[in-house]
Parts: structure tokens; C-alpha cells; sequence
DNA sequence: TTGCAATTCCTACGCGTGTAAGATTTATTT
DNA sequence: AAATAAATCTTACACGCGTAGGAATTGCAA
């Protein structure tokens, strides 16, 4: 019983860092995005104005006027924007397969013993 | 002891398709790469040459003259090229946070009960 | 050696992206 | 109400990518 999935405007990389803190805010106005990201990226304000603009045209954010500013929150959900890149990526570079990818990048990726472990519990609950 | 990661050019999407293609083969001229992908993908022979050009140039495929035409051979490798796109795409989408990453994505994507023994034993090696 | 067919080389064009600047509107303060 | 400050709206531009077309060249066949 798989979910319909929607087709997913595609987020550009830099696009990929304002939805981040809009998701883990829930909403931001332009001017607390532009704080949210000093020091963190070094973009002009008009950069940032930019790339919110473009997101709201591509309806991955929407926007409220408050005041004289808008505030803007995210129309597509996180986890679902997240599954769908990863398989877009996945179908990319190893051409769907899954298990290759999967397991070379577990052997090339610092785990520590409780990330270890976390991933051994996940496995072992979908083994049923 | 961590390898010295040399910065590698981009590869795009339609790009991808060309190198597998060659990673697969070792070589391949530009005919048979047309070949190869006759009936996969819906390109004109144009068009792939063009692309096996850009990779050219990018320094990603190199050539050799045969007769009347060229001889292309990849000049990255594919583990490595496979896993810096890799990570690369963690950063992006998922600000280098691998663990999350790796759990959901384990948890969403179909796994055979032999898929997942083979995971768990990637798992079971790493941990010493 | 000359013509031809195959191959490569050069050029193109629209769209998305990274990166903003300048113009305009609007809310607020005096 | 007018001035100001802050926000938004409009425009820009170069580069990479998907997607080729046309021009030039070069082996090979006759």
C-alpha cells in the first residue's frame, strides 16, 4: 500500500539549505533566514531573497503577508522531499541498485559502535 | 589514514549513463557507446557524442586515436567517483548527517531478507 | 588519386542555478 | 502628511546541462 507520490519540484543545492531551516523552524520571515544563515554561508541578503523567491514560484514554500513582511513556511514535507532525492540519487549513480551502494557506503562512512548498532536494530526490525 | 581525495570534476546526470557504460565495458568507441545505449536512453548519436566530449575535456575520460576513430577509457575510478558523489549528495540534502540518513533509508526502500543479511554483515565487520 | 562515407570539430539555444543589483512599494515614524 | 526605512519586485548575467545541427576532415574504396 504504497503512498502516491506526488511529483517533486527539484530543489537546488543551495535551495537544500533554506529548506533545512525552514523545516526545522516550521516558518522563518526573509530577515530571519538571512540571520539563520550568517556565518553559516556567505550570501548576500539578495541572494537569500532570491532563492526564497524561487521557492515559492516552484510551490515548495508558501508565504503569508505579517506587517510589511512575509512570513513563509514549507508546502511539501520533509521526509517525503528527502525519500524522494535519495532515490533520485540512487537511480543516478548506481542505476537503482540499492544494496551495492548501501552497503560500500556503510564500509566507507566513520560509524561509531551505537551508530552501529542503531542500523543493526533498523535491519533487524525489517526483517520482520 | 585517510586516502588524499583529489577534487573531481562534476558529472551530470545524462553523463552517468555514458560512464557506467564505460566502467562496465573498460573502453569503449563512440559508436559502440551508441550502440550500448540504443533503446536505454532516447538520444541521437549527437548528442552522445557530445557528451563523451564534455567528459573529455573534464579530464574524466581520456582517448586514443584508432584508425579513423577514438578509443575512450575512463581516467577516474568508479568506487572513487561513486563514493565522493556519495557523500557529496549527504551533505547536500542531508547536511552530512550519514546515521539519519542510512535509517531511513534502509527503512523505506524494499530489502530481501538475503539483502539484509549482506548489510548486516557489512555492519558486523565494521564494528570490528 | 579522387570521391565518398564515416568521424570528429565547432556552434547553438533554452532553461536552471548561483549570485546578486537596482527600482518600487509600503509601513512606520515624526 | 511627508519623509524615511524596510521590504518586496523586477532584472541581470555567466555557466553548466540537455539536446542537438551543420561544417570540416580524414580514412578507405575504387
Amino acid at each position: 500500500m504504497r503512498k502516491k507520490k506526488r511529483e517533486l519540484p527539484t530543489i537546488s543545492d543551495a535551495e537544500w539549505v533554506l529548506m533545512r531551516v525552514i523545516w526545522d523552524r516550521g516558518q522563518v520571515t526573509a530577515n530571519e533566514m538571512v540571520e539563520a544563515l550568517e556565518g553559516q554561508q556567505e550570501w548576500k541578503p539578495k541572494t537569500i531573497h532570491t532563492l526564497l523567491r524561487r521557492l515559492s514560484d516552484k510551490g515548495v514554500l508558501g508565504f503569508e503577508k505579517a506587517g510589511r513582511e512575509y512570513v513563509f513556511s514549507p508546502l511539501i514535507e520533509r521526509q517525503e522531499a528527502e525519500e524522494s532525492q535519495s532515490h533520485q540519487f540512487i537511480e543516478r549513480v548506481f542505476a537503482g541498485r540499492a544494496i551495492p551502494f548501501l552497503a560500500r557506503f556503510m564500509e566507507t562512512t566513520d560509524l561509531s559502535e551505537s551508530d552501529i548498532a542503531e542500523l543493526k536494530e533498523v535491519l533487524r526490525k525489517k526483517s520482520k
